[in-house]
RNA sequence: GGCCCGUUGGUCAAGGGGUUAAGACGCAUCCCUUUCACGGAUGAAUCACGAGUUCGAUUCUCGUACGGGCUACCA
């Protein structure tokens, strides 16, 4: 009697759990970031891959890297591996994409070039879009012949597309004649005359357009390749896409892709959009130019253009960590509604919310983002920055060879380096004696007393079998007071002598880690110098 | 020019009808530190403007101004 209603119970919860899964996977979250390798990877174009990032591991989904090389004559060698190259540093990386494989390929436009025609012709089929057949001294014709002040670039729409030599304007045996004869042509869209699209924008809520404005897009290119708009609505379409994170540079184009969606796939299958603020430079969207002329950097990664040789510096090669980068980025437009501004990658993934994202766009401020990295590197363990840091010292000729020196080092120097390139002064010292020094913070005030004094510690210090520094500045102190100077008028020329700057850490500390016999040795280095 | 999006200190921003309008960066001054940093303290905004709604608008509505984006067979 009992056991019957149990079993039950179990069916009903196998049902349930059955429906919940077939659920989740009609609702997968798959999410791409679509660039265009045709040069470095800006600072925009990396935020929104993070934004991507965040979205797809929070939701369980996949986040997926579509190549959109479908602009032939812009083709740059070195750029899409380049973009992986960045990504893989950021630590960013996709599921899916032409390096890392995928049910959904080729991940590349160009090689799908084939799928997109179809598409375009069936839209012509059914009245959405038409042929044209206009070269460009024709299109060039039609703007300059419409051009007024009050209309200073003229589009190819409704009002003028009757004018032009298209499949809408020509009779039927010529359009025919002319495609038998393989005429050059493109596949425009027909935009309605007026008519209002909307759609809800996931930041910026319902946005709406009337698509009386909106030129006649070309969707297919005369080379046969797609144009951005076919590619995004039938790629996006084909590889499952839930949501699509792009920058608001693509809004007004967004009535173009709501509009293929409609009458491709249908409105309901659309993914939801989401058009993030630009980040913006001292003048309008940040560019490469930007950073050139306010000397900070743009891209990614260091990047050089294969066609000029023309070398652009990258936030990795200017000395930040990944996680500042990663961090500043998630900050430009983003906030938890807390104070707090320190996020680890784990620490986004949990807390970001596209409903806390902003819909104005954010000035970089580069400044703020040296900020971030001085934090970071504050934050992190020693074991987190040894291997960059090596890499810092290398590059100016210093080679690590006590692993456990570097250690202590970068204990003790740390909350001192904005950059990682700041290693080089602030921990290079301890590898290498100075070659040069700052004798003016010295000579000026130096005199036989100030000589007698350093000799006599290197007399005091030069036999001592313990060498820690709280010693080393008591007996220093000891010597000093038994003289008429102040400690500030010798210990500075200490710090010299070791260093051969005004800067680093506790002379004492410095001395500790330097050891009793390179102590020794600069010391006696520099007065033989002063002789 | 047209269309679209936006507007809280120099910058990033919280707050969304009644608040002394958070916080951070940067800046300035001071403290700490016998270097430089770190750290701490203090200082600086009539919430773009004008109407409207309201007992009351930074917060809601509408205009204006300003800023930005788009306006290619580029993405």
């Amino acid at each position: 009697m009992y056991f019957p209603a149990k079993i039950i119970v179990f069916n009903k919860i196998d049902l349930s759990v059955l429906l919940l899964r077939s659920m989740a996977e009609l609702n997968k979250v798959r999410v791409r970031f679509a660039p265009s390798p045709t040069g470095g990877l800006h600072l925009g174009g990396v935020r929104t891959v993070l934004y991507n990032y965040l979205f797809a591991r929070q939701h369980n989904g996949r986040f997926i890297l579509r190549i959109e090389d479908t602009d032939q004559s812009r083709y740059v060698p070195g750029a899409e591996e380049y973009i992986f190259n960045c990504l893989k540093w950021v630590g960013l990386e996709p599921d899916e994409s032409v390096i890392h494989g995928g049910s959904f390929g080729p991940y590349r436009q160009s090689e799908r070039k084939a799928l997109y025609r179809q598409y375009a012709e069936q839209l012509v089929k059914e009245g959405y879009a038409y042929y044209a057949f206009d070269t460009p001294a024709e299109l060039e014709e039609m703007r300059s012949r419409y051009k007024t002040d009050q209309n200073p670039s003229p589009q190819y729409d409704h009002t003028v597309r009757s004018a032009m030599r298209n499949s809408l304007a020509m009779s039927e045996s010529e359009v025919q004649k002319l495609l038998a004869e393989n005429a050059r042509h493109v596949i425009r869209i027909k935009m309605p005359e007026a008519e209002t699209v909307r759609f809800t924008d996931m930041i910026r809520g319902e946005v709406s357009f009337n698509t009386a404005v909106v030129d006649d897009k070309v969707l297919l290119k005369a080379d046969g390749m797609p144009t951005y708009h076919l590619a995004v609505v039938v790629d996006d379409h084909l590889m499952e896409i839930s949501h699509v994170f792009r920058g608001e540079e693509w809004l007004p184009s967004a009535p173009v892709h709501i509009l293929l969606w409609r009458y491709l796939f249908g409105a309901e299958a659309m993914p939801q959009w989401a058009h993030l603020p630009l980040i913006l430079g001292p003048n309008g969207k940040l560019s490469k130019r930007d950073g050139a002329k306010y000397g900070f950097p743009v891209f990614a990664m260091n990047w050089t253009d294969p066609a000029t040789g023309e070398l652009t510096e990258g936030f990795k090669e200017k000395g930040f960590l990944p996680e500042a980068f990663i961090n500043l980025l998630a900050l430009l437009g983003w906030n938890d509604g807390s104070e707090q501004e320190i996020f680890s990658k784990d620490e986004l993934v949990e807390k970001f919310s596209l409903e806390r994202v902003h819909s104005g766009g954010a000035k970089f401020d580069y400044e703020k983002a040296k900020w971030f990295n001085h934090e970071w590197i504050k934050k992190l363990q020693v074991s987190g920055l040894r291997e960059q840091v090596k890499q810092v010292l290398g590059n100016s000729g210093i080679r690590v060879t006590d692993e456990q020196l570097l250690d202590n080092v970068l204990a003790l120097v740390k909350e001192r380096c904005t950059l990682l390139t700041d290693f080089a002064e602030q921990a290079g010292f301890f590898f290498k004696a100075p070659g040069k020094y700052d004798m003016d913070a010295v000579k000026p005030k130096w005199n036989e007393t100030k000589q007698a004094f350093f000799l006599k510690l290197l007399q005091a210090y030069n036999p001592k079998d313990s060498w820690k520094p709280d010693e080393l500045e008591t007996l220093f102190k000891e010597m000093v007071t038994a003289q008429k100077i102040k400690v500030g008028e010798l210990m500075l020329p200490l710090r010299i002598m070791l260093v051969g700057g005004k800067f680093g850490p506790g002379v004492f500390q410095i001395a500790g880690l330097l050891g009793k016999e390179e102590t020794v040795l600069r010391i006696r280095k520099f007065l033989d110098l002063l002789q």
